[in-house]
RNA sequence: CGGAGUAUAGCUCAGCCUGGUAGAGCACAGCCUUCGGGAGGCUGGGGUCGGAGGUUCAAAUCCUCUUACUCCGACCA
């Protein structure tokens, strides 16, 4: 992709109404345009992001067995009285009405739906259990939107809703979406913090956050130290809780080994047993045709909110770090010099190689060398290929890592070498 | 919903106190010179001063009302 051809309005002005890291980022490298408070337009840039976090989850979901659907984000009223929450989800619920004047909500999360579609088509144990999940946009109407797109109203979600034909189905449901959650943040580059939490208008009584370490984090973590070195199987059994729910008379942890710090929620995950499908009539027939309602969960993820918890975690003074797996582009092939046409030969060169194999964002507009630089570091893809006029008559090109900030001079054999045998190390490892 | 603040060009802001009919930097368009950390010169385009009402010969500026946005608190992926 041609800088010059792709959607993405960077600025080196601060804009005034982003107070954190990630919001300024956000929208200084044009990943996001606000709309209105706690509504944003995503751009190329970001979208780019959003993307490779949604294929993650699929990918994770996908192995433990959860089925990809899209409800509505418009749905009629009947089902959340059924389920009793139309008038207790309050406030927060967008109430909209068609041009009949029947009433419709713009979906703040789904389990009456899900719970819809199963008692519609599921009428036998024969049929559990059954994972559902989805990534779309979801509507709160936040009391207070803050912070960019980490408490937006308007949110893309993923959201699961799990039928089991017993407690003890449910449970194993919970523990092996609860391993998944943990496999997918690290996936993200992210170190999970899973806590135990309340269930709040879920309704439950089992139920985990997901935070991730940040220094502008809504909540205050205290943890083991324990948690952040050991293996996902022994995750939920290390003490974490976030501050409400924290008490130091009562904590085994001891001081040495205890840990506080920030973070962002950016899943959570409820069990709820049959809390909807008593109420809204989903039954299903067991072995001796007897009627059972089947034992529920649901598990989110903020895949939005990801994409800023990920920058607020990962960022220096001149921008954005993009860990591999999310990177919108793999590198960034800087043409210093595109009047030098030894620079625009060699750049083209690597560009046309790396078709098909890398994702290059190139730049090779006529604007000053600083300005190049500095978009480059602001827009934060792991690698930069820079071309100037200083090395490239000596046949060098120089790579830079993004995080380190190292940077090596090389052949254009060589860097090309790199990339296409997959091996990005400077050392050539 | 309580408390605090902001609203003037695409962006960041000055002008307001003390009314006299709108500015800077960046961005944008053209030409030229440049080029290793957001370049320099010349020229040009761009604003119902958030909105409504009022005071006045005259309002961006003073008064009243209103809307939007941001921040602090209670709620949440």
């Amino acid at each position: 992709m041609l800088f010059s051809n792709f959607f993405a309005p960077t600025s080196k002005d601060v804009p005034a109404n982003a107070e954190i890291a990630s919001h300024v980022l956000m929208l200084r490298s044009g990943m996001i345009s606000q709309t209105a408070s706690g509504i944003y337009c995503w751009l190329p840039l970001a979208v780019r992001v959003m993307e490779k976090i949604e294929k993650i989850i699929c990918e994770e979901q996908d192995r433990i067995g959860a089925q990809k659907v899209y409800f509505t984000t418009v749905q009629p009223v009947s089902l959340w009285i059924e389920s009793g929450r139309y008038d207790s989800y309050g406030k927060e619920m967008l109430r909209l009405k068609d041009r009949k004047d029947n009433d419709f909500l713009y979906s703040p999360t789904n389990e009456e739906q899900a719970t819809d579609v199963f008692r519609k088509y599921v009428k036998s144990y024969r049929g559990l259990p059954v994972m559902f999940y989805q990534i779309h946009w979801k509507f709160r109407d936040e009391i207070r939107p803050r912070f960019g797109v980490m408490r937006g109203r308007e949110f893309l979600m993923k959201d699961g809703y799990s039928f089991d034909i017993d407690f003890a189905g449910a449970k194993k449901t919970y523990d092996a979406v609860f391993r998944s959650y943990v496999r997918t943040f690290r996936r993200l580059g992210l170190t999970p913090i899973p806590v135990q939490a309340d269930s709040g208008a879920m309704g439950g009584n089992m139920s985990h956050e997901f935070q991730i370490l940040a220094a502008t984090g809504e909540s205050t973590l205290y943890y083991d130290k324990k948690l952040l070195t050991t293996s996902d199987d022994e995750l939920m059994t290390i003490f974490a809780a976030t501050d409400e729910k924290f008490d130091h008379k009562t904590c085994q942890v001891s001081e040495k080994d205890l840990m506080s710090s920030k973070g962002i929620e950016v899943g959570h995950i409820f069990y709820f047993g049959t809390k909807y499908s008593k109420s809204m009539g989903a039954f299903v027939l067991n072995k001796n045709g007897e009627k059972i309602y089947p034992e529920m969960g649901s598990y989110g993820i903020g895949v939005s909110r990801l994409v800023a918890a990920i920058i607020e975690s990962s960022h220096d003074d001149r921008g954005i770090i993009w860990p591999e797996s999310v990177a919108p582009f793999d590198l960034t092939l800087l043409n210093l010099h595109p009047r030098d046409d030894r620079c625009t030969i060699a750049a083209e060169k690597i560009y046309e190689t790396f078709c098909g194999h890398q994702e290059v964002l190139y730049d090779n507009r006529d604007v000053s060398v600083g300005e190049k630089l500095a978009d480059a570091d602001l827009m934060g893809m792991p690698w930069q290929i820079i071309i100037g006029s200083s090395n490239i008559g000596d046949g060098l090109v120089e790579l830079k890592n993004r995080k380190t900030k190292e940077i090596v001079k090389m052949s254009l054999e060589n860097v090309i070498g790199k990339f296409m045998s997959k091996c990005y190390c400077p050392q050539n490892c």
